[in-house]
DNA sequence: GCAACACCCGTACGCTCGTCCGGGTATCCA
DNA sequence: TGGATACCCGGACGAGCGTACGGGTGTTGC
């Protein structure tokens, strides 16, 4: 371990300590961007943003994947406040909350997938 | 396990299956919100946004980290290519890469913290 | 040159996450 | 009412991530 005795550039450290979010903030965003980042709830979310509504079996169906994998997305997700569940039947069907946070959906999900099909990696 | 054998609502099922980013795009994209969904990461992420550059001692002091976590956090933002290093004698200087993605900038970053300070959890 | 410094690297450990598997509940049809 | 369907739930297993530790490289100052 090499800790600094003196910052190098006090000035910096301190504006840098004002801007910087606190920890827990950081780990609350990090806990919104954790469930975003899996390939199968991005796709369950995506699904749901382009029909609408859809049932646990044809998402499944929808994103080639097996019904448990998405079973446990949509846990996941319906644990985060994402997603809503209708029961008809012995049928589930699966919709985004209405209050699904814009920047989210417009850019964690549509923009992104512009950004990963435009650049490969530097 | 229990695959349907017949989808309920065929026809929403092959409109998702359209709109619906191919596995490898979502693994892709994954990564991309992986690398964000870490404290440490993303708030090395807004020191460099904030001060544009600053050594590794004086990041770890900022964040009240310790020096192997900001260490790490580094190499991995620097294999994303995120970040870039300026070496000036033995003190190693951090910055955000030239053409950082500014969808990541503007919403991932910027707005998710407003984002993660309105909704503690519905 | 020698010592201290700033940082990097590889390894080992603990922990969480995602998947698989078995059983369970509620619903529909005959 | 009995069986099949659609889905949920629990624990078990393997894999990957983040942290801590020890040793290493290059640089600065005496």
């Amino acid at each position: 371990m090499a800790d600094h005795v003196h910052p190098v550039d006090a000035d910096r450290v301190a504006r840098a300590r004002e801007r910087v979010p606190s920890r827990e903030d950081a780990v609350a965003m990090a806990d919104v961007l954790a469930v975003l980042a899996d390939p199968t709830r991005a796709r369950v979310l995506h699904a749901l943003d382009a029909v609408e509504e859809l049932c646990v079996g044809d998402l499944a169906l929808a994103l080639d994947a097996s019904e448990d994998a998405v079973g446990y997305a949509l846990r996941v997700l319906r644990g985060a406040g994402l997603v809503t569940n209708r029961k008809a039947g012995r049928v589930v069907f699966y919709r985004l909350v209405a209050g699904f946070p814009a920047p989210l959906r417009e850019h964690c999900l549509r923009a992104l997938v512009d950004l990963t099909r435009g650049e490969p990696a530097p």
